[in-house]
RNA sequence: UCCUCAGUAGCUCAAUGGUAGAGCAUUCGGCUGUUAACCGAAGGGUUGUAGGUUCGAGUCCUACCUGAGGAGCCA
């Protein structure tokens, strides 16, 4: 018989089906079976009766264990006791593997015994919620730059030469050469930008920073758009709409996740356009007020990001920063050279930056200068150059971390569960 | 890289310097409606590693290993 998977098992009631799957748990009372079958889709209650099989059968039944794997074959009834509102009455059943000593049981655990079988971890609801919710977001995200007519042009994962210079890069080798995994596909993106106008990429970015704390992982995927002739202003509209889009989306779509995470839905049904925009002068001087140590000229620490970000209830946009505490393609503000035309977004809820982009020079000798200025080798970026000397025009985009995205939204304590098999300072297994 | 904390049964945790314990999981038995089912029984240990103090160390001291939390940097 086909397999029909359980979140469509309503629309066979009172026929036989089968539904294929694992044990995710199981009671039993002497005449009585309760299998709790997972397949991915939902979680449906199968019952049999001790009367219906014989001994043998009804034997091996009992001998199931939690992730043993079986199909089982019953007929759909509709039942108010059932979490689903269906269970499966139990005629037959086809036993694949019984499971023995499945080492993730029902009652709690630690995070490093989890993190040390994230391999099995996925099966358990929860994990199962946060990674349905991270498919919606990234869906999401396509979505929006599909819709507004943007093109879709990946950038390369192994990379010649930094893109930023500051922050470390993971060296790979590439036959003769020596390569690096791409921390941004940013400068790749300006190029087709200037081929197709408004672009984004979407693929895993790799930073080799030696950062142990709950906002960083050291691989980690990024949807970056870029935009032909935009300001800062444009991007901080796009960056806005997107954001929207995607809170929306989910809201809508995965509300049922969300109630598995137990997620407060209060403050994602609260966010609205227009998003505070503040200037870096502002946050400082609000951030000093709140108590903070900052002072003008330093980049925001997190606890400095929390205390601005506690005072509005949408996520807020930082933008003019000092160009000195920014990477240096970022353009200068004209009215005051000393300020980037760049933006932070942080989220709510403490939850820190999720977006940072801006407008990039698109003159050749500020930028031939600004890579001398951060001694930079000129030769890897002679392309780079170039695009600022056949057809040079203002640019603008941003970079937005999925993970981080998602987190907030799941309302995560760590970023490492909203990736299947996260990539930390200390654990590459499994 | 720096700071703090923690390693005891497969897992989560107990155990004043004085006989190594419980719940879950596993195995066996009981129950026709269970929802982390319940009831009864059994098996399961070089207390992270190496030294040291002590009549006696899971417990105190030193080093190392592993993990967790935080900082800096960033998305």
């Amino acid at each position: 018989m086909k397999g029909v998977y359980v979140e469509d098992v309503g629309a066979h009631e009172g026929s036989e089906v089968t539904v294929r799957g694992w044990v995710y748990n199981k009671r039993s009372s002497g005449k009585l079976q309760f299998i709790l079958l997972r397949d991915g889709t939902g979680i449906i209650q199968c019952v049999a009766f001790k009367g219906n099989f014989s001994p043998e059968q009804f034997e091996a039944l009992d001998r199931l264990t939690q992730e043993s794997s079986v199909e089982i074959t019953g007929k759909v009834r509709k039942d108010s006791r059932a979490r689903g509102g269906y269970e499966l009455d139990v005629t037959g059943f086809n036993i694949i593997q019984v499971t023995e000593n499945y080492p993730i049981t029902p009652k709690e655990h630690g995070t490093a015994f989890l993190m040390e079988n994230r391999h099995l971890w996925l099966r358990s609801s929860r994990q199962h919620a946060i990674l349905r919710i991270r498919h919606e977001v990234i869906k999401a995200c396509r979505d929006y730059f599909d819709d507004l007519g943007f093109i879709l042009v990946d950038t390369p994962i192994f990379t010649p030469n930094a893109c930023e210079g500051t922050t470390t890069l993971f060296q790979t080798e590439y036959f003769d050469q020596t390569a690096y995994l791409t921390q941004s596909g940013q400068l790749y993106n300006e190029a087709t930008a200037a081929a197709f106008g408004k672009v984004y990429c979407f693929g895993p970015t790799f930073r080799a920073e030696r950062s142990k704390t709950r906002r960083h992982l050291m691989e980690f995927w990024m949807v970056e758009p870029e935009v032909a002739f935009a300001t800062l202003d444009d991007i901080m509209d796009l960056a806005e709409g997107l954001i929207c889009s995607v809170i929306e989306r989910v809201l809508m779509r995965r509300k049922a996740e969300l109630e598995t995470l137990e997620r407060n839905l209060a403050p994602l049904e609260g966010i609205a356009r227009p998003f505070p925009r503040v200037s870096y002068d502002e946050a400082v001087e609000k951030m000093q007020k709140a108590g903070s140590e900052i002072q003008w000229g330093g980049d925001f620490g997190g606890g400095d990001e929390t205390i601005l970000s506690e005072q509005y209830t949408s996520p807020v946009m930082v933008h003019r920063y000092p160009a000195a505490v920014k990477a240096f393609y970022m353009q200068p503000d004209p009215v005051r050279q000393e300020l980037a035309l760049c933006v932070d977004m942080l989220a709510p809820e403490g939850y820190g930056e999720i977006i940072g982009g801006g407008e990039r020079i698109h003159d050749h000798d500020l930028l031939l200068k600004r890579l001398k200025d951060h001694n930079l080798s000129t030769e890897p970026f002679q392309w780079y150059l170039d695009l600022r000397k056949y057809g040079t025009v203002p640019h603008a985009g941003f970079g937005m971390g999925i993970e981080r995205v998602v987190s907030w939204i799941c309302g995560l304590s760590h970023l490492r569960e909203a990736i299947a098999f996260p990539r930390m300072l200390y654990r590459i297994y499994p």
